[in-house]
DNA sequence: AATGAATGAGGGTTCATTCAT
DNA sequence: CATGAATGAACCCTCATTCAT
């Protein structure tokens, strides 16, 4: 059953306007998403998102009260529960851990880095300092439970006799670092890499040289024949 | 013995004046980079610059004919102009490429990463997008430079047998992505890491990490006994 | 009857502010004549010329992108826009060409030389070397077409047997440097005349000199009876 | 015997020295002449001046206590009497009153309007209006004895029969006009002109075509063979 | 609720003028 | 006298924010 509004029955008519009208801070967040990922918060005008979101200025201000809480607004409601369904996968996961940590990245790769949700990584990172309540919002929603799910892995590698790992707390990061790069690749490419850069062989190269850092000599054996992509 | 040019001795009047205009660049530059750390490059007044410098606004631009060219001058000051030691400490190397990546690395965080410098980088990622001439500028001056050298290094690893490299592309990403991500660490701490990261022992993780992806069998022994810190 | 649109009336409250917007380019095409003519194109600060419009500074951007954008402006509205009737009433006219000449400098007069359009000329004479592009527009805009329809006037002259001219490069410019004159010497009367000078009759006076030389023989008995003003 | 000071005798080391000083203003008033007819009042920086003079800008500061003042030493510097010669020429003169017209004009375009002296007229109808003394200045010293002499020059042709003049105040200006224009010319030819234009050609056709306008019957006759230039 | 015209506080940059040396 | 470093008042232009309609 369709989550619309009970009015939109009693007086169709009113029904489209009515939706566009709820509607409109989403579209506005959108806009303002696309805007901000792009340009950073101080070179996005108000205008701009208000144009692309097919109001006008002054609207925008009916539903933020200012530039900073569009902001503010936008990268809340981006930052979602995007842990449940990989929660329930490593549950679920049967395969070895290498195997697990490749499948993992590459899905990171699919439904976190190529889509917008990547940029808000960035803005955090670009604004953050000044934007602090969000910052803290965004490592309790984000960073906390992603670092948690990795070490999660790595931890179960370990026990399974898979991994060698002398320090867990920086071994982490190795894997997070090049996450983060490949976000902050896509959005800031033209400042930082010279060549090209294709994230997917990318991801498969890091992937390699980390497992056959991580692995044990009995474990590495997995590695010479890594599932086709 | 202070460090005043003899000038000053034999007149003692024009002293304090010189001395303020020779002073000045560097004076100027160090404001400018806090500021350009701490609040970004479009954010940042010149006025606010010029202020912290203890000047006018009128006087920066006796030293720097623009915002933009006061930019470059700092990533020159702080970051660029290293190249030319980093570049003479390779040649001058004599030991395994291993503890030539585990020198660089320490060198690279005790004069880019602890240091501001760093912070150039946050602010290029976050604001490249806006002001192509300066993305351009430290494409050019610090990005290309650095690469080549760990290319360099990598290559250097090749060839002389220690190092087992099938994409060197992707490779050479895989070694700058941690640093990266160190000095985003540094300068977006609140917004990222939520463990105590302690940058030295991570790098020694990650170099381990990284070099025993590397390394061919042979030369995986030398890593054993890293040299002390 | 008064020429405001229909729907003021249709939605009184509405009025006040439609006329204002409908009015508001006009308003500041004057004030910015005025004071262009009065303090040349450089010493005028746009901030004046939309104080005298009634508006505050950043309204006179909502209208004209820039300063230059908005000079071109004044120049269109108050004499390139002037050339079609021109053209119209030259391919109309059924008169002798020195009669032509005579009608088409005393509309000159009452078009632009008597109004504060004359006063664009000695602008662009003053500061045209220190803006290039506003130079440029004025020569495309103004200069070519004048010269090119008094050219087309000489042209028919010497076509119908009236005119005898040797150098019509040069002729041209004998009938241009006295409205020139006229221009120069109600903006700058101070500086250049002494005696009082009755533009009109220097223009009459003028006419008959020029007029005397350009004529043949048999044309030249037209123009001792010269239409009353 | 030359006018250098006393001084200089009695200590010639400082001989060069002290002739330069005295010469400093002058070369000054010539620098900063070249550039106010170049660019006009606000567009010429002092800098530059001082600059082209082979000084300092606190130097200029030293002769001339504001950029105004500056401006008015340049224009009353350079006027000077310039119609003294012209004047006994006039009273020596034994040809017609249409050669002497020929002939005084290609004086003046040698002596003033191919020199900086033409430049003055130029910052006088550029520059007039915001400094009322210099106009008044100009007018006594320029306008009015210049006119005075082409007037009697035209009285001289009614006199001996040559010319025929209705309107002897505004057939003046027909003779004044195009040589005004001519200064104009070379001071703002990108600004008005469009073809080229060759100012000994254009004199020569002018004062034909004046001429012809002015000339009785009888003494048109002269005109057929001028003069070779 | 929606519009978009209007505002005005800055921001980068220039340059006449001052003044310590 | 001469210098040139330093100043700060303007200037053009932008854009977040307001408010009459």
């Amino acid at each position: 059953m369709p989550d619309r509004p009970v009015s939109e029955f009693l007086c169709p008519l009113r029904a489209k306007r009515a939706r566009r009208k709820e509607a409109r801070p989403g579209e506005l967040l959108q806009a303002a998403l696309d805007l901000f990922v792009d340009k950073g918060f101080a070179a996005t005008r108000v205008e701009e998102v208000a144009a692309r979101a097919g109001v006008s200025k002054g609207t925008l201000f009916l539903y933020f009260k200012t530039k900073e809480e569009l902001f503010q607004a936008v990268v809340t409601h981006n930052i979602a529960g995007l842990f449940v369904q990989w929660e329930q996968e490593f549950l679920d996961f049967e395969g070895s851990t290498p195997e697990m940590l490749r499948y993992c990245m590459r899905t990171w790769w699919e439904r976190v880095g190529l889509t917008q949700a990547s940029g808000i990584t960035k803005l955090i990172l670009a604004e953050g300092r000044n934007f602090p309540e969000l910052a803290d919002f965004y490592r309790r929603e984000v960073v906390k439970p992603g670092q948690a799910l990795i070490r999660r892995m790595l931890e179960r590698g370990v026990t399974r006799g898979e991994f060698e790992i002398d320090d867990m707390d920086h071994t982490l990061y190795a894997v997070i670092a090049p996450m983060l790069f490949l976000m902050l690749w896509r959005h800031s490419a033209n400042a930082c890499v010279d060549a090209e850069l294709d994230p997917e062989r990318y991801l498969q190269a890091l992937s390699d040289t980390v497992l056959r850092g991580l692995c044990t000599p009995g474990a590495r054996t997995t590695l010479s024949s890594p599932p086709a992509s």
